[in-house]
RNA sequence: GCGGGCGUAGCUCAGUUGGUUAGAGCGCCAGGUUGUGAUCCUGGAAGUCGCGGGUUCGAUUCCCGUCGCUCGCCCCA
């Protein structure tokens, strides 16, 4: 490590060797084969996005949030931190093209440009699941039961995580209720996300500004801990109580009871989400949220788009890469190959390199030798679970006119002739 | 932007109350009669003790700075 540190990647930035691959590979092929078996199609875009975008959706502060730089020309360009200005972006484009409800997928790589924590670098690669243009809460059941598939798929029971559900317009009917001025809507947002996060609920709300009529709602919120309770507050009837009702209910069916819950405590921190909101947590560990997603009204619109809405999810590979790790659901090596083949002088590569383009050609994958080696060299070399069976050539073999193929778990050989093999056809 | 912890071999870490050639385990390389993985035996390579400055006869050790890593806070995905 004498000089190492210019071999580091930048401050926050990733570097995947082979062995870390398979790992980041596993999640990343059960996000896309999930999307594919939910229907939604594959979208990318441009990682250099505009930054005048990226400031209409979330205003000036993000800029120093986000990696922000001039091309040579003088354009405001940035390495966009997520997807969703772009994905309304590119509908906005099409809109009158585009056949609505449209469900995409994409697997994002996202910069941003601030401190790192647990669970957060600077780059990630982030899974976006995005139903646009259906305006039933059928939307959100979709993606909800998508992201659950994908963690089952990656090995997590119902009871590991938990899918908590709200609505900001549910907040929204409560807080009217109890009396909080509309214009301390969005603050009491703020307040609510944090209040079991925080240790010192009383900073908070003093830093929040409120009036006392909306700290007292504070508490009252809190005492809210099922739909029936706030259902008692603002009525059954309530649009927002029968829209959460009917998303259990369709989750229900798709069987995910043990893994969904109602918790007024959800807000998101996105400003764009303006109606159901939902986060995806680890159940028992005090980790930042696995995912995250909710219902908005007015992307397109704020993209110079024709009003859509949309249900959108946004599922980073950082903090279930970790959770996966801790409850040891990861490969810790690259794939097994099925066939190592090694050779002692170079007189034999000529048929090592025939039975290896055989074999290949018949769909398993090999490793052929590069150069001659000693027996244990070799075995050495691919025995120790790189490889499920080797073969090693030498004189004797060429002679014999027969190679034999080592099973290397259980450590049994068989003869097989030369003549088996038809390199040609 | 604020605060805590840590930088010694490829990895995990000892250690030096400041004193000759800096240690272990694992890993790696070579050999143990030129055709077989584990174990075993023998040998070996490998460190500017993160970097720079200060104090000192002498610094890897103490002090300051700096860079890097890490964990929180802020903020957020």
């Amino acid at each position: 490590m004498s000089s190492g540190s210019s071999f580091s990647p930048p401050r926050g930035m990733r570097d995947f060797y082979p062995e870390e691959m398979a790992a980041q590979n596993v999640i990343l092929r059960t996000w896309r084969s999930v999307s594919e078996s939910f229907g939604f199609e594959e979208y990318d875009a441009c990682i250099v996005e505009n930054l005048d975008l990226l400031k209409r959706k979330s205003g000036e502060d993000i800029v120093k949030q986000i990696y922000a730089f001039e091309d040579k020309s003088g354009r405001e360009l940035a390495l966009r931190p997520e997807m969703t200005p772009t994905l309304a972006r590119m509908i906005a484009a099409r809109q009158g093209a585009l056949a609505m409800p449209l469900k995409w997928y994409t697997i994002a790589q996202c910069f941003r440009y601030e401190r790192m924590t647990r669970g957060r670098r600077r780059e990630h690669y982030q899974w976006n699941m995005d139903i646009v243009g259906e305006p039933s809460v059928s939307a959100e059941a979709e993606v909800i039961t998508a992201v659950c598939a994908a963690l089952s798929r990656l090995g997590l029971s119902p009871t590991d995580f938990v899918v908590r559900i709200n609505d900001r317009a549910l907040v929204a009917a409560v807080l009217a209720s109890l009396g909080v001025d509309a214009a301390y809507h969005a603050t009491m947002f703020l307040v609510l996300d944090k209040r079991d996060k925080t240790d010192d609920l009383a900073a908070l709300l003093d830093n929040a500004n409120l009036p006392p009529d909306a700290v007292q709602a504070v508490d009252q919120l809190a005492a809210l801990r099922s739909l029936d309770d706030v259902a008692r507050l603002i009525g059954e009837d309530a649009a927002p109580i029968q829209s959460l009702r009917e998303l259990i209910k369709l989750l229900e069916l798709s069987g995910l009871t043990k893994s969904v819950a109602f918790d007024m405590s959800v807000v998101r921190g996105l400003d764009y989400y303006t109606g159901i909101v939902f986060e995806g947590n680890d159940a028992k560990a005090d980790m930042r949220a696995i995912f995250g997603g909710g219902r908005y009204d007015n992307l397109l619109k704020a993209v110079g788009g024709k009003p859509a809405s949309g249900v959108g999810l946004g599922f980073g590979d950082v903090v279930i890469h970790d959770l996966l790790a801790d409850k040891n659901l990861l490969p810790g090596a690259a794939p097994v190959l099925d066939v190592a083949i090694g050779y002692m002088g170079i007189e034999q590569r000529s048929i090592a390199t025939g039975i290896a383009s055989t074999m290949r050609a018949a769909g398993s994958s090999v490793d052929l030798g590069l150069h001659p080696e000693k027996a244990k060299q070799f075995f050495s070399r691919v025995g120790n679970g790189r490889a499920r069976q080797a073969i090693f050539l030498g004189p004797d073999d060429l002679a014999a006119g027969e190679y034999r193929i080592k099973n290397l778990e259980d450590r049994t050989e068989k003869v097989v002739p030369f003549s088996a093999l038809s390199p040609s056809d």
